[in-house]
DNA sequence: TCGTATT
């Protein structure tokens, strides 16, 4: 890789240089000093700044610790929106240890509820790049065999047999070494070399998974448990062609669906789609009377009379449950009453299937309305992920206990017909891509808030009530 | 259980 120098010189990286051993960094050439950074500098990820700070503002609170070798505010790409983060690399890595040190969740920027983040970046990794994952192990090769085995190869930082509760082998283990090199070479000496007794085939020895391979994985085990990838991902893009009535509809729909004892909430929402069906129809695209259920509960602030076409309950299935004279539900139809669809399998347990299954039907006969955004809408833009974003007061919900499910996209789901939902933002925990189950929504206006909190506090999903409330405001507890 | 943001 070449330098650009100030005349427009290319000079080749390293020569003339000094490291974190000299006294500076950087390649001089008469005035000029062009900035260099130790090869094993770290890139510091910095959060918890404030949207209003900028690199000029933020390079005085760092240069404390050493000379900067680059300093960006990440932006969002399309709308150039303050993250409120930033990436920091210092020209000598003992600029970013000591740093860290200093400042990570040591002090808290104007502002801010949290103490500042400083710390290795994730493109840093977590030394996953020098890590081994060593498979076919003896059960009774302790880490000391294991070492022996690998220490030809370089220095080893770190040396684990996995085990399980009972401290036996699980056959294999985790090596780090101190760098990529050493890794590979045993990797090219090691693999498929030799067999260990008790072993049921060749060592072997790779890289260990990095946390996104990890992630990737758990999201294709769950996306194959929850059916993730079908047409309804499709449909929730198409949201915002509909009117508001229409949501308004829709979420009627969507309360009657999941007052139920038990629903998985993918399946309320892929139920409130069908029940939107059934909202045009009652617009008139197909004129088909909905069945009214009896004695079902309303969430607070809906009456089952203001929604009278609508007020039908979902079973966890998608199915409409009409309760009979005799208050046992033993019939099921599809909620839209139209067509009759024969009864699934009993072997067709997953009520998301299921509920998919319906849809799939449904854009049989509809394919316009079911079709993909980009055919149904072609002069739609893109559709831009929305930042999070706080409303002005008054206007940003708190909400609790939602399911682990929700993401989002669900989340924005369930509180569109409200209002503009200018930010609809689930938490999740970085470590293992699980919602905590709370989250944030942000409306452009007070009344729709409040019609929100109206509508869906104590609002029962599964075995869980919703609570929705104003968030705290952020100088909340603040005595100044 | 109160805005988590990773080019």
């Amino acid at each position: 890789m070449a330098t650009v120098t100030a005349n427009g010189v290319q000079q080749e990286n390293g020569f003339s240089t000094t490291n974190s051993a000299g006294r500076m960094n950087g390649l001089s050439i008469g005035q000029n000093t062009i900035p260099m950074k130790d090869h094993d500098a770290i890139k510091l990820f910095i959060g918890q700044i404030p949207r209003n700070l900028e690199e000029k503002d933020l390079k005085p609170l760092f240069e404390e610790f050493g000379k900067i070798y680059e300093l960006t505010v990440l932006k969002d790409r399309f709308t150039g929106m303050h993250k409120g983060c930033a990436f920091l690399t210092y020209c000598a890595r003992e600029s970013a240890l000591k740093a860290q040190s200093a400042l990570h969740e040591q002090k808290t920027l104007p502002g801010m509820n949290r103490p500042i983040q400083v710390k290795p970046a994730d493109s840093e990794g977590r030394g996953e790049d020098r890590k081994l994952f060593v498979g076919m192990l003896g059960k009774q090769q302790s880490e000391e065999d294991v070492r022996r085995l690998f220490e030809t190869f370089g220095q080893i930082e770190e040396c684990t047999v996995l085990r399980g509760p009972d401290g036996a082998s699980k056959g294999c283990a985790f090596v780090k070494f101190s760098s990529h090199a050493e890794a590979q070479a045993a990797i090219n000496s090691l693999h498929g070399g030799q067999t260990m007794p008790g072993a049921s085939s060749s060592l072997v020895v790779k890289f260990a998974d990095t946390d996104k391979e990890r992630t990737l994985r758990r999201m294709h085990q769950m996306a194959g448990q929850l059916g993730i990838f079908s047409p309804m991902t499709i449909q929730f893009g198409a949201y915002g062609a509909y009117s508001h009535a229409q949501m308004m509809q829709q979420q009627a729909a969507l309360m009657a669906a999941t007052q139920g004892s038990y629903m998985n909430p993918m399946a309320a929402i892929a139920a409130a789609q069908m029940q939107q069906m059934a909202a045009f129809n009652v617009n008139g695209l197909v004129a088909t009377p909905m069945t009214p259920s009896s004695g079902t509960s309303t969430p607070p602030g809906i009456s089952a009379t203001s929604v009278p076409s609508l007020a039908t309950t979902i079973g966890v299935n998608g199915f409409s449950t009409l309760p009979q004279s005799n208050g046992q539900a033993t019939e099921h139809v599809y909620t839209n009453g139209i067509h009759p669809y024969p009864a699934q399998s009993p072997t067709v347990n997953d009520p998301l299937q299921q509920a998919y299954a319906g849809v799939q039907h449904y854009a049989a006969a509809y394919p316009a309305a079911y079709a993909p955004i980009s055919q149904a809408f072609p002069q739609q833009p893109t559709i831009i992920p929305q930042q999070q974003r706080e409303g002005p007061e008054g206007c940003n919900l708190f909400i609790y206990h939602l399911p682990q499910e929700f993401g989002d996209a669900e989340l924005m789901q369930m509180f569109l017909p409200f209002g503009n939902v200018i930010s609809a933002k689930v938490f999740v925990d970085r470590a293992t891509n699980q919602s905590k189950c709370f989250g944030f929504v942000s409306f452009d206006n007070p009344s729709s808030a409040q019609a929100a909190i109206q509508a869906m506090n104590g609002f029962q999903i599964g075995m869980k009530r919703l609570k929705v409330q104003l968030k705290r405001p952020k100088d909340a507890n603040r005595p100044y």
